[in-house]
DNA sequence: ATATTTAATGGCATATTATGCCTTTAATAT
DNA sequence: ATATTAAAGGCATAATATGCCATTAAATAT
């Protein structure tokens, strides 16, 4: 799909703010209710525009403890992957999955909880008990200067 | 703050589709849209609602490669620290930053880019400049079975 | 248990917004 | 220059948000 420089503006003040009025936005990038409408309606059927979300404050929900979790398997087979996957999938505590390259782990995870006690339990009761979960390595997250949701949109390609 | 069903139900809501229309949502937690309003304003006006965003396929906008990047700095001072984070923060390439525990570094960075050349000039011309920075290990996102920007709402606290 | 106070809900009228259709403008190729 | 295509703008209608008021429900004290 080719992007021209209303579609970029389009996106880039959606990612800020997915909440913005039609007539808002065709006011902020220029064009008239209509055209732009039909814009995003596009963007949201060609899959750019994959979700609208709110983003809530973990700190106010008494989430305090961030955490990525390293993990290595002890067999690389698809089976053991899958089963893995779809466990973590449905713990609501993780965040993110990642397969990743790199000797020292297979997966990393994101996770959130409430407390130190939380972590434990998800750790002890749920991730190292997936079959083939052998090497588990934690490191908490005592602040995030960065953290944003907003893509970078290569101003480069296209008109 | 004290949150009772209502307002969880509408934070998951919410955090489903962010630009559910108020009716909607009234309909979906089974309140009329009036209070619906107020309580979504409420959780605004309290924080618990950070924002709200459009979330875009960074696929379909050609950023194919995801990596982290742990960093290790030389000295852990503030003056180094802050720097450090002030740059990150302007790369847009860079998603997040957290300063985390753990032996081997200091920062983990979740990094997005186009590809392999996009991620040697972040790594070569900005990250590895920044001052203090001594050890960079990367690991390059293979797949993402889980990418969740829901927060778990700890059904538990309150009635 | 009853009266009193408080807080939150529901309904309604008005203002704002979204949406579909049609016309007009701009760009491209012949 | 003319024909053709694609996108923009304008307008009427439908849907939605919003503020105010009456009512109901809940909590508290007597």
């Amino acid at each position: 799909m080719n992007l021209d420089g209303y579609d970029r503006r389009i996106l880039e003040a959606l990612q800020e703010d997915g909440r913005l009025s039609n007539q808002d936005l065709a006011d902020r990038i220029g064009l008239s209710p209509s055209p732009c409408l039909r814009r995003v309606r596009r963007l949201e059927e060609a899959g750019l525009i994959g979700a609208y979300r709110a983003v809530l404050n973990a700190r106010a929900l008494g989430l305090n403890l961030m955490a990525f979790i390293q993990i290595s398997m002890d067999r690389h087979t698809p089976e053991r992957f899958e089963n893995f996957e779809r466990h973590v999938g449905d713990y609501p505590e993780v965040l993110e999955c990642h397969l990743i390259t790199g000797q020292s782990a297979d997966y990393l995870l994101k996770v959130i909880v409430a407390d130190m006690d939380g972590f434990q339990a998800l750790l002890l009761n749920k991730i190292t008990r997936i079959d083939g979960v052998t090497g588990v390595h934690s490191s908490f997250v005592m602040k995030s200067p960065v953290s944003k949701t907003s893509l970078p949109l290569l101003s480069s390609q296209n008109a």
